[in-house]
RNA sequence: GUGGUUUUAGCUCAGCUGGUUAGAGCACCUGAUUGUGGUUCAGGGGGUCGUGGGUUCGAGUCCCAUAUUCCACCCCA
């Protein structure tokens, strides 16, 4: 006997059901995509290393799932190491291999000849590589959405997968906070088609920027991100541990919570004051105003957004605003959905100064969510079959592919029992089974009348009816 | 990458300090009902106890390794 096939560590498969309600979030993230004027694109699985690699820390680097070359990979090492070896003014720090054996190899120094692929880690890095790639024919502002896998070698846990999708919508080539608007607006407008309790927390990181340069340095903001970006799960003692260790004095930190804490009506105005010796945070701050005041004068439904100014985010490349989705019910506590501007993404690829900002919802945990809360529509099945033919004799099944046959023809699901059975009973345990609604069943008396038996399988009623009735009956049904 | 946890029938789980042929519910199959399912009743099939070693007269139960699940940290969708 073969051992019991396994799935790799944190991949899952999809049975129909899953299938059917993962595509209903797709769908409802697609139209809204659509309804603001964003563009499809889709990138490869793979990209070159040079690609991916530096662009998310070095955290971020580590999580890459890499791609062995094809061919003896192992001969190019052992050549270049036997090369180096034998080359005594070479410097041999950075050697694969000191002894030039293999069972000494470095993994670090031997990665770059075992390989040079690597599956993506977002969609935001491809993005930014086909923008430079494909400069000359986008048009400016270039609005993309793309909903594809991303992978990353994390250890699975609770809403952590090491294949989930993302769906981004992204806007290059404009520095307009319009943008920012517009994302905000998409995100409030899918949660709400889905039924999500969601909350939007925004922040800028020009104003930890500004909040670094007034508290310690403006060298400090990544410690401070870094700390503060804690706030929800450590608590105010935790970060204050942190910082501390950081080497920041408590009068410093006193500041900071001053800083931050500001809350409602008068936070503006609060801030602008406390930050009135950074010009770039005050920067920030009225790009944070400006955002949330245009919101909240716009027709649209209520868009649950609030400012967060602990809000910091650890993707290396973001300069602006920043965006956090979080659901505010049920017991996925991770956020579903993320982004941020970027000021020089493409420039890393050759193309500089291009300003874009974007936004990704997280399918998979959005599904958990969804699914936690018990939002998915009943309308979604497995099948998505409205009748089942049955039938019980060789006669019967020719009559019943003929019925099919008008059935699909009027647009409606249809199938045909495929096997000849005794007992009817059967085949409506399997409509039963896949929750099929209608049963059409044809015996000698049905063929003879011309009028086969329909069957409402959910309430249990049944009548005699041409095949016409019956598609005209099941037309009008709307379930 | 660090720490903990899980794994027994298709599914959810029980199996007390190691002791003869490993259990339950649900699901499945057959029949009561050879033209009517979702209710009931009777019967039936199905597990080398995640994998590989070890301790023991004897291991689902104890020890080691490994895989896997879930959880926390780090980080993130």
């Amino acid at each position: 006997m073969s051992h019991k096939p396994t799935l790799p560590k944190g991949t899952r498969d999809f049975n129909a059901l899953q299938v059917q309600r993962r595509k209903y979030i797709l769908q409802t993230i697609e139209l809204v995509f659509k309804k603001y004027g964003f563009m499809p694109i889709e990138t490869p699985a793979m990209e070159n290393l040079s690609t991916l690699e530096g662009k998310y820390g070095e955290e971020g680097d580590q999580l890459l799932f890499r791609i062995l070359n094809s061919g003896d990979y192992l001969k190019e090492l052992k050549d270049y190491t036997d090369r180096m070896l034998a080359d005594e003014s070479m410097d041999r720090t950075f050697l694969p291999s000191i002894s030039g054996k293999l069972k000494d190899l470095d993994a670090k120094a031997s990665i770059k000849f075992l390989a040079e692929k690597g599956l993506r880690y977002d969609l935001t890095v491809p993005f930014a590589r086909y923008v430079v790639m494909n400069r000359n024919e986008i048009t400016f502002p270039f609005r993309r959405y793309q909903m594809q896998p991303v992978w990353r070698a994390d250890r699975p846990q609770k809403g952590r997968y090491r294949e989930f999708w993302q769906c981004d919508a992204d806007v290059i080539g404009s520095n307009s906070l319009l943008n920012e608007i517009d994302l905000i607006l998409i995100y409030a407008e899918v949660f709400t088609a889905l039924a999500v309790p969601y909350e939007i927390k925004l922040n800028n990181r020009k104003v930890l920027t500004g909040i670094a340069e007034v508290v310690k340095g403006k060298d400090q903001m990544n410690a401070i991100a870094l700390s503060i970006d804690k706030l929800d799960k450590v608590g105010d003692e935790g970060v204050r541990n942190e910082l501390s260790k950081y080497g920041f004095t408590q009068n410093e930190i006193q500041l900071l919570f001053e800083i931050i804490q500001s809350k409602g009506e008068q936070q503006f105005d609060e801030l602008k004051i406390k930050l009135k010796d950074s010009a770039e945070g005050l920067k920030g701050i009225e790009e944070l105003e400006h955002i949330i005041h245009t919101i909240a004068a716009l027709p649209n439904k209520p868009v649950n957004l609030s400012t967060c100014f602990s809000l910091a985010r650890g993707l290396t490349y973001y300069t602006g605003a920043i965006f956090e989705v979080v659901a505010t019910a049920g017991s996925i506590k991770s956020s579903i959905g993320g982004g941020g501007r970027y000021d020089n993404l493409t420039g890393i690829f050759g193309l500089p100064d291009v300003s874009g900002v974007g936004i990704s919802f997280g399918l998979d945990r959005i599904y958990d969510v969804m699914e936690d809360l018990s939002l998915f529509p009943d309308s979604l099945q497995a099948s998505t079959t409205r009748i089942l033919c049955c039938y019980f004799d060789k006669s019967g099944q020719a009559y019943a592919i003929n019925a099919a046959a008008q059935m699909r023809q009027a647009g409606i699901a249809t199938e045909v029992y495929p096997d000849v059975v005794k007992k009817i009973g059967k085949q409506l345990d399997y409509a039963n089974a896949l929750n099929i609604p209608f049963a059409v069943i044809i015996g000698e008396n049905e063929i003879k009348s011309g009028k086969p038996v329909l069957k409402n399988l959910t309430a249990g009623t049944q009548q005699e009816l041409s095949l016409a009735d019956i598609i005209t009956h099941i037309q009008s049904h709307l379930v």
